[in-house]
DNA sequence: TGTACATCAGTGAACGCGCGTTCACTGATGTAC
DNA sequence: TGTACATCAGTGAACGCGCGTTCACTGATGTAC
């Protein structure tokens, strides 16, 4: 054979990789097929030998991008305690450079808007990956011994999402990062956390 | 003249509300130019006579939806004391109304993740709409007497924002309304105000 | 060892389509004289 | 009062463009005999 055994997965890896960039950085409807495909040095004919269609690829894309990022997020707090492990989180999620790198960041808080107008295979991807990141979050909160550890999950995910959201759609920084502050105190002061000395001494 | 002097006035009004609902229920991506003519009964070709160009629209349809939703929350409110209105707004935000009716909710719910893709333009009139809706909060968090009235609502309003549109990409409609009211109560907790008996009696 | 054929990831031309935008035109009315 | 012209919101054909998708083909390699 022309090319190894590994290298259409390789391939379509790589392609999934390129896609959950793009559509964090562009959003599902401005993302293209070609665009894609030469992300990775490849025609845009090829495509369809690795996905059914467009909307397969974003669906396939979301739930890359869940996978990575809880991937990373489990890393940055194994091992603390609970509460350290939420504190940790908390200060890594809504801060200034999950903010400004988007094309890395949480899928939610990129493309929450975009759900209710894709279709049932992208809300699906995309709801799992929000179940999942859910119950890493009532796991501790419920370590923590708080009552309704899902709900509060929840809760405080939206808030979290909300706020980094929010923080982009303000263009001067210093109010944007004010935001973020306020926000990851309000956010720990709920999960009874006090606050830890990363997200103190920022605010005159 | 073949029209009255208000007719063009009249039919850009019309055009802007079809817009800024189209707008919520579809996106700036997914809305066309002949499917807003349309709906005001008009063909296509006659856009230019009331817009620059589609971007153009988009901006003042966002800043018709800001103002409308805002209009109509300053009547709900209105003559109540600072702590009443506010309860009475979060309630009225962090609802299965709101979460239901996108085409006539707040437009940082269904607009915040498109944000960063848009036109400055665009991303002005947005910003400009947060900022109003921010200092209406803020006065009435200031007039109770908390500290930083201004960070504070742009905190709450990040918070309410993300619940409302989390509970939008969560299907189980049970879970879904109890993510609102678990954020209905975290937010007034915030607040300082006492839970209501319209957001009580809820849940099981 | 040599020849014929199978495999299959990727190529690139082509398709139908709907988009945003332009523009010559329409036709009902108002205005000038 | 009548005629010629101006106004202007809206019409609809046309434009170039890029999209998602299809498909006949390529060409390097593996397999059968």
């Amino acid at each position: 054979m022309r090319y190894s055994d590994t290298h259409k997965d390789e391939t379509h890896r790589k392609l999934l990789r390129a896609a959950s960039v793009a559509l964090r950085e562009r959003g599902p409807d401005r993302i293209t097929v070609p665009e894609i495909m030469a992300a990775v040095g490849l025609t845009h004919g090829g495509f369809y030998a690795h996905f059914k269609s467009k909307d397969d690829m974003v669906a396939e894309a979301i739930r890359d991008a869940f996978a990575r990022s809880q991937e990373r997020s489990r890393k940055l707090v194994e091992g603390m305690p609970p509460a350290h492990q939420l504190a940790t989180f908390v200060d890594f999620y809504v801060s200034e450079t999950h903010r400004d790198g988007p094309e890395r960041g949480c899928p939610i808080v990129m493309l929450n808007s975009d759900m209710p107008r894709q279709s049932k295979k992208v809300r699906n991807a995309f709801e799992s990956g929000v179940k999942t990141l859910t119950a890493f979050l009532a796991g501790n909160i419920a370590a923590m011994g708080h009552a309704e550890p899902e709900m509060l999950a929840a809760t405080i995910l939206s808030a979290m999402a909300g706020a980094v959201s929010l923080s982009r759609s303000v263009s001067d920084k210093a109010l944007s990062g004010d935001l973020l502050q306020s926000a990851r105190a309000s956010i720990k002061a709920r999960l009874g956390i006090k606050e830890t000395t990363l997200s103190q001494a920022r605010r005159s």
